[in-house]
DNA sequence: CTTTCGATCCGT
DNA sequence: CGGATCGAAAGG
């Protein structure tokens, strides 16, 4: 497979199947002072028919993103400050995401350390809402698509990861639905959210 | 219409 | 552990 059918094929799946399989994929985006890149390290599934999801209680206004096809991104602003990002997945009328919880910084550190005002590489992209503010990610980029220069573009990794790198864990932040082991991060990063 | 509370982060 | 800060969703 090529590169773009392989993450063609993952935008496809359930966000389930589709979380653990982002794992190790590349974020990238060209800013107007230049390039970031970033490795996901931490994700979570969201999908409509569990409580914790946005999308538990059908589309609304702010979750449509999540019921459009896979690909595209869905971004929500919450706790009146932090922006998050999410990658849609599935067929289009199902609601599911998968959330970008961390990533280890690539390229474009001195960027981000701009975007975050923090100079700590471990502290750049830590989390959701840090994932987020790294990217330059705010209001404008509301629900955009994936592919596409002005926003934000996946590269698939040079090779499949193995599975046993992979730990699987309840999510985080969520008063519902706390038993899913639906959390997926690389077990040896030391760039996941809640060190 | 009013109230509640969140897929968070940071400083204490 | 609590404050920041605001919009979506729940409640009346």
């Amino acid at each position: 497979l090529k590169p773009d059918n392989y993450l063609a094929n993952i935008y496809k799946l359930p966000a389930l199947q589709a979380a653990p399989k982002l794992l190790g994929c590349i974020l990238e985006r060209r800013t107007g002072h230049g390039l970031i890149q970033l490795r996901i390290v931490e994700v979570e599934a969201y999908h409509q028919d569990e409580p914790a999801s946005h999308a538990y209680r059908g589309l609304t206004e702010r979750t449509a993103p999540m019921f459009e096809p896979g690909g595209r991104l869905y971004v929500y602003f919450t706790y009146g400050m932090h922006y998050c990002v999410n990658i849609v997945t599935g067929a289009k009328g199902t609601g599911e995401a998968v959330l970008l919880r961390a990533a280890e910084p690539l390229i474009g550190i001195d960027i981000m350390r701009e975007f975050r005002a923090q100079d700590s590489i471990t502290n750049l992209a830590n989390g959701p809402g840090k994932l987020a503010q790294a990217l330059g990610v705010n209001s404008t980029d509301l629900s955009g698509e994936l592919i596409s220069p002005t926003t934000i573009n996946l590269v698939a990794p040079t090779g499949p990861l193995s599975k046993d790198v992979i730990e699987a864990a309840p999510r985080i932040g969520i008063s519902k639905a706390q038993d899913l082991p639906w959390r997926f991060y690389l077990k040896d990063s030391n760039f996941i959210s809640k060190l």
